[in-house]
DNA sequence: CAGTGGTCTAGACCACGTC
DNA sequence: ACGTGGTCTAGACCACTGT
């Protein structure tokens, strides 16, 4: 792994594993070079890594302090990591209620930018948060990209599969949100009511390459769905 | 301003004034260089930019690239900038409903990390967008941080004023969004049927200092506001 | 004025893609 | 094999904070 990701998880970990409060003064850039044995371009690296996650914030001519820790139970909308270790608060779960190889739609296929004769993977299952009802998710993967999936894949992790198997890399993400009501369909499978508030997520991925390889729309349940969103230099 | 600010400013410029389709590609880091007279890092550090804004990817090995532009109309909910030029696409104004200055309840003080002693401006306000409701905002400013504000600076920009008149500057936030049912007072203001779906952001922004001094609940129409939010580099 | 974070440079070397 | 983006270094200098 590369050595600003290891530095950053490191100092991450240290942070959590000791529970600093808000506030506490980390060591200078300087000294982070020292004891890491690394230049001060690569700690500074790191930092922009923490920065961005939410985890530290810097205070030119002052020092590098510790952030609030985000309150449990809530799902984080940034995916802008940088580094691997997100440590989870809650537990996901998923049931999986449909899956099968198709001909996508046109509107499907414009999204997946492809055309209506390719195949796609479409997977339908209910997501849960610690054990509660969180959304209803519903995925198109194209095939030219995924050309195998299973259930069981599915029900693993899918972009652990890409990652190890496929030797494929995520890239970027583009996302939608729509405040809606639920229809009856949607609000039986959620257990809700019709008429029900939701948040409606239609979510764009992207591998490193640029090429979309996955196109979902995410209905969530408003009584076990609720989000945070962090920022760093606001500038 | 900085260089690398300048020059990711002016690729933005570039891309959008000219149009440039998604996938375009730009020249290489090495020509950049060359171009704009600065070193490889300093481009380097411009593409961080433009990327954690969603503007370009890269790939390694292969090149720069022009990404999607996004759908007008939508409301960005990425505030991690990094760079000043923001083009608008839609028009925001604001009706000021109330403004006072209060002494914060309990649950407000906690939240300003002061005491129900102190004193705080209390701004209530539409806010349209393109002419349509967007959103009720009910925010709080800590009279310690901005010891004097008057309508009409709340009117045109506070954080312009902020830094121009107050020479501070913005640091991060968090954001906490929540999915629920209007209320009959609220359905009122927005225009909207008690029972109505609605997005209901809390909202704490922190000077680069790193001291709290807003805090907002901004309450959405469903009906005219939709929000989009991006990542680069997902890893 | 000392301490600390932020910018910028020039250059070496690595990793990935394309041909 | 070559082109291109990514990492890392050592060091100079700038900008802001706090004493």
């Amino acid at each position: 792994m590369l050595k600003y990701q290891q530095i950053a998880n490191k100092i991450q970990k240290h942070i959590y594993d000791n529970e600093l409060p808000e506030g506490t003064k980390l060591p200078t850039v300087e000294n982070l070079a020292l004891n890491f044995n690394v230049s001060k371009s690569t700690i500074v690296k790191a930092l922009d890594c923490l920065v961005s996650n939410g985890v530290v914030f810097q205070v030119q001519g002052s020092g590098i302090f510790v952030r609030r820790r985000n309150k449990a139970g809530y799902i984080n909308l940034n995916l802008t990591t940088g580094f691997t270790t997100t440590l989870k608060d809650s537990k996901i779960t998923s049931k999986v209620l449909d899956f099968k190889l198709i001909n996508p739609s046109k509107d499907i296929a414009q999204l997946l930018e492809c055309s209506t004769n390719d195949f796609a993977y479409f997977i339908k299952r209910i997501r849960y948060i610690d054990g509660e009802i969180m959304c209803l998710e519903e995925s198109y993967y194209k095939q030219s990209i995924v050309p195998y999936l299973t259930k069981e894949i599915v029900d693993n992790s899918i972009f652990e599969y890409l990652k190890i198997a496929l030797n494929l890399n995520l890239g970027f993400s583009d996302r939608y949100l729509h405040i809606d009501k639920l229809d009856k369909d949607f609000a039986n499978i959620l257990k809700l009511n019709t008429g029900d508030p939701t948040l409606k997520v239609y979510e764009h991925i992207y591998l490193s390459s640029g090429l979309i390889f996955n196109y979902s729309i995410l209905t969530y349940n408003y009584k076990h769905a609720q989000f945070y969103l962090q920022s760093g230099s606001l500038k």
